[in-house]
DNA sequence: ACCTTAAAGCAAAATCCTTGCGTCAAGCCG
DNA sequence: CGGCTTGACGCAAGGATTTTGCTTTAAGGT
């Protein structure tokens, strides 16, 4: 069903995958996403369509595929020395990329061929990382910090659900008030939140 | 690219369309979500599959309509007569609903074949008017309620998240735990909260 | 009752997906 | 170093699906 195979670096199987990985990508830009077919991604692959019928079975897997790619971080978060400023500006950073129309249609790519929900595990891995970093980094300062799975539920899940399911586009301080909301300690008013900043 | 007409109640697009929902439901039950094909449904609902086509454009648009109706609340949320015992309740039974098997498979058709987003905002409109309803008594009892905007960002946001990102499986549990960080006025100690309970 | 318009039926053509079989490359063992 | 095993790829045929132009039917309005 799944068959994505270990692929051995510098094997044949590699170079493959990546020349097909590249013609995903040449083409999206050219053609547009809506456009794309296996047979045209496999002619400017230069293999057949066969090959990746049967290596991603679908085309919405081998789109998944390069999603969770472009989907993964470049490298460590930045370090500004403080703990609300680092996570503020990742997730200010994350929901730029993620809100954007391309990163919303890779987010969507991701979740969608992907009957495991493999990929999308993935993806929030990549973020669950990065997290983690900035809480070690704060953690190594002395300073008090959540621990990843409250920054997901209380930031990152957040971001997503608009992301995914709300159309209307809306600004970087979403995510700053947030990281906010998350780490300042709350009057105990009642059982209401202070409202969020500006919005 | 994306017909999706206007459906005049009593009409013949009217029950085309009713033919064609009853069609997938009932196949779906029969040889399972794999195996549906546009002529299988077609041949089922007694069209011809160039009518669906036409109309969804598209399997997963289908598949994405009818997931829409499956996920849509059949009644308003039962009232305990206070609001932590109606949120929780009401969102176990949520988490239920959607971390189930066929749940998620309805989530992820309703998000897929959905490029403009329209069906998922649809989805997400009937959790925050279920939501609305159950803050709405509060008020009425004249009990202390955060908005909907925040319910939904700590309560169905977090939910949403790991049921489209993570593929362990989690007891509802998790909801109330939610719901409680949500609700209870927190003591102001460091910037870190206070671990959830049972995970 | 006729007219207008939008959707559905029909059928052909194009495209895509599947599959069996032969070939080739990569890793392994002698 | 050379033969062997395994897995992936190319090729091509077959079947299924998707697209499309044209015709027909039904709904709503005049």
């Amino acid at each position: 069903m799944s068959p994505r195979p270990m692929v051995r670096p510098g094997g044949r199987s590699a170079r493959v995958q990546e020349s097909v990985h590249a013609a995903v990508r040449e083409l999206e830009a050219e053609v547009g996403r809506g456009a794309l077919t296996v047979p045209l991604i496999a002619a400017r692959a230069g293999v057949t369509p066969s090959t990746v019928y049967r290596r991603w079975g679908d085309l919405q897997e081998l789109l998944s595929d390069v999603a969770v790619e472009r989907l993964r971080p470049d490298g460590p978060p930045e370090d500004h020395g403080d703990l609300a400023a680092d996570l503020t500006a990742w997730a200010e950073q994350f929901l730029e990329e993620m809100a954007s129309p391309p990163g919303r249609a890779y987010v969507r790519d991701a979740l969608l061929g992907d009957p495991d929900g493999d990929n999308a595990g993935q993806c929030s891995d990549y973020a669950a990382a990065q997290i983690a970093i900035i809480l070690a980094r704060a953690a190594d300062r002395g300073q008090r910090a959540p621990d990843v799975e409250e920054v997901i539920d209380r930031v990152v899940a957040p971001m997503l659900y608009r992301i995914l399911f709300r159309r209307g586009s809306f600004g970087t301080g979403y995510a700053r008030d947030l990281v906010t909301a998350l780490l300042a300690p709350r009057e105990p008013s009642a059982g209401a939140n202070p409202p969020l900043g500006g919005r």
